[in-house]
Order: structure tokens, then sequence, then C-alpha cells
DNA sequence: TTAATAAAGGATAAATTTATCCGAATTAAA
DNA sequence: TTTAATTCGGATAAATTTATCCTTTATTAA
């Protein structure tokens, strides 16, 4: 469904906010080991999600990555999926046509955009938020 | 959403399916040319769909695939799908967790699994006769 | 001012997916 | 019986994604 970037990348993003909601920054190393997921790999999606805006971060010692209050409402996963992943999710047809066009509609159009249409929606009102609470309670996990 | 292996697999099903409907039978070199794929790619996504006996192969000149009249109702998309890209759709974690599990879920599993069932029904309830029949009357494509 | 810490960025490597090529096996028709 | 058409199968190559490594830059604290 996704790309491994954009798996890491959400987790990350969540594990952030997670922390972010007890005023603590974070380091890639000890996000790489909270989410396990490889380190310099998982470092580069941050650089990603920081310049997009989701994330922010401060170099130097005591520095790391953190999230505003206020992001984590208004960030939804439909943002972090399109800086990691691109459009693609939302404009490519099924069956892999150039794009998906209603004009000239592949075979599975109809019931893939009821699909898609489906998941977009999730994503869109899905926030940071939302998904840490989970795992602030103990109800859901990042890793196993 | 699934590999450009598994689009190319939906798309010569599909083609197959509409030329058997006419009682042709269809050269992998045909093929490629009608849902513009790579011809040599193409031909080994065949022979797995031959061995998993969604479509049959006949070798020699006059040979080629074909689908049988029955199958055409009782071959759905889903089977396909887990003929070429595994059931990792199906089991698969949103996030990327080792598998999606409700005992120990991820921060989005609830939401996931939503989206997931939703995708599962509309491939197991998709036959390729369905598919083809809105080819033929030039209603959709398999290629642009 | 210096040393240490952490993200940023560039280069490269490994793994996977996508794609091509070619010879072997099968079969129909000349 | 020979020839040609076609799928099958294995090997290999190209492209993309995933992952690692190392140097540079910024910043804090001693
Ligand atoms: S054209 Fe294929 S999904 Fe819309
Ligand atoms: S555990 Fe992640 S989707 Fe079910």
């Amino acid at each position: 469904m996704f790309s491994k970037a954009c798996e890491y990348g959400i987790r990350a993003a969540v594990y952030i906010t997670l922390q972010s909601l007890d005023g603590r920054r974070v380091s890639v190393n000890e996000i790489a080991e909270e989410i396990d997921s490889p380190m310099a790999f998982t470092a580069k999606i941050l650089q990603q999600l920081t310049k997009n805006n989701i994330v922010d971060s401060v170099k130097g010692p005591t520095g790391g990555f953190e999230i505003e209050r206020e992001a984590m409402d208004t960030v939804k996963l439909s943002k972090i999926v399109k800086a990691i992943d691109g459009d693609k999710i939302y404009v490519g047809c099924g069956l892999g046509l150039k794009e998906c066009n209603a004009d000239k509609p592949c075979p599975l159009h109809d019931k893939f955009i009821d699909v898609r249409s489906n998941l977009r929606t999730m994503l869109q009102s899905t926030s940071l938020y939302e998904l840490a609470t989970g795992l602030e309670v103990g109800l859901t996990y990042l890793k196993r």
C-alpha cells in the first residue's frame, strides 16, 4: 500500500508526536530504535518531513525532532503520504494506465475509485494526535 | 497499490477473456501490444497465471492463451492478485509491522482494516467476465 | 574558545522489482 | 519429415527502492 519509506515516516512522526506531548525532543537514534527502523534511512526520511514542515528539527546538542502542538492536529496522514510517496496513490490508475481518467476509464475504474476514495478520506481525516493517543495509553504499538 | 507485474497480469487476463468470448486464442505478442506492456515481462507473468490455472496456454502454431467460459465467472481479481503479489495486501500491516495483528495493533490498525476490507471485498467480488464486458462495448480501455 | 553532539547532505552499496535475451520444448501445418 | 510458430525456462541486465557511510554544518555547554 505505502512504500517502506512512507511507513517509517508515519511511524516516526507518530513517535515524535507522542514525545512532543511530553515536551521531549528526540534524536534520529532514539526514533529508529523505538520504531525499529534502519537509522540512516530514517534520517533521510526525517529530512523530507522537515522540509515539508511536518516536523521541526534542531541541530546540535539537545537538538533533535519535535512537532508543535497545533501541527499534531492539523497534520493528517495524507500530508505525510504525499510528502514521501507523492500523489500517485490519488491520481494513479489501479491497472497502471498513465493516469486515472474517467473519460477513458480502465475496466476497474468505477470500483477502484470507490476503494481509493475510502482510503483518501481515511488519510485526510486522521491526525497525528489521534494516532499518538492510542500509543500513550498502551493500546497500540509502533514496533513488536 | 498493486505491483506492475500484477497490473499487467490483470490487464492481460481481461484481454484474454475478451478474446476468448469470441473463441479467439491470443499470443503473448498480441497481448503485450493490446495492453501496452513489455512483451518478455508479460510472458513471465502469463506463465504464473497459467501455473495458477487462471488462464490456459497452448504451445505451437495456432497456440496462445485462452480462458474457459466458466473461469471467466469464477476467477475473481483476488485470485490474480494473490497469484502475483501474494497475500501481503491481506495480511500485511499498513504501517509495516511484521504482520497485521489485532492483539498488538499499530496506531492505524482500526482505520486500516476498514479500508483493506473494502478493497478485499471489491477484489473478491469482481470477475474477469465483468471487467471484459465494459471493454466489449467500448466503454473502457486497457491502454491509452 | 573548544569540544562534543546532533541534523544535513552527498556518495555509494545492497536488495528488490522490472525488463530483456536466448535456447529448449512443443505442436501445427506445409 | 521438415519448418515455422509458439510457450517455457533459465540467465542476465536495467531501474528503482532501500539502506549505509562519511563529511559538513549548526549549536550547545564546558
Ligand atoms: S482509469 Fe484506471 S482506475 Fe481510473
Ligand atoms: S497492525 Fe497495523 S494494520 Fe493491523
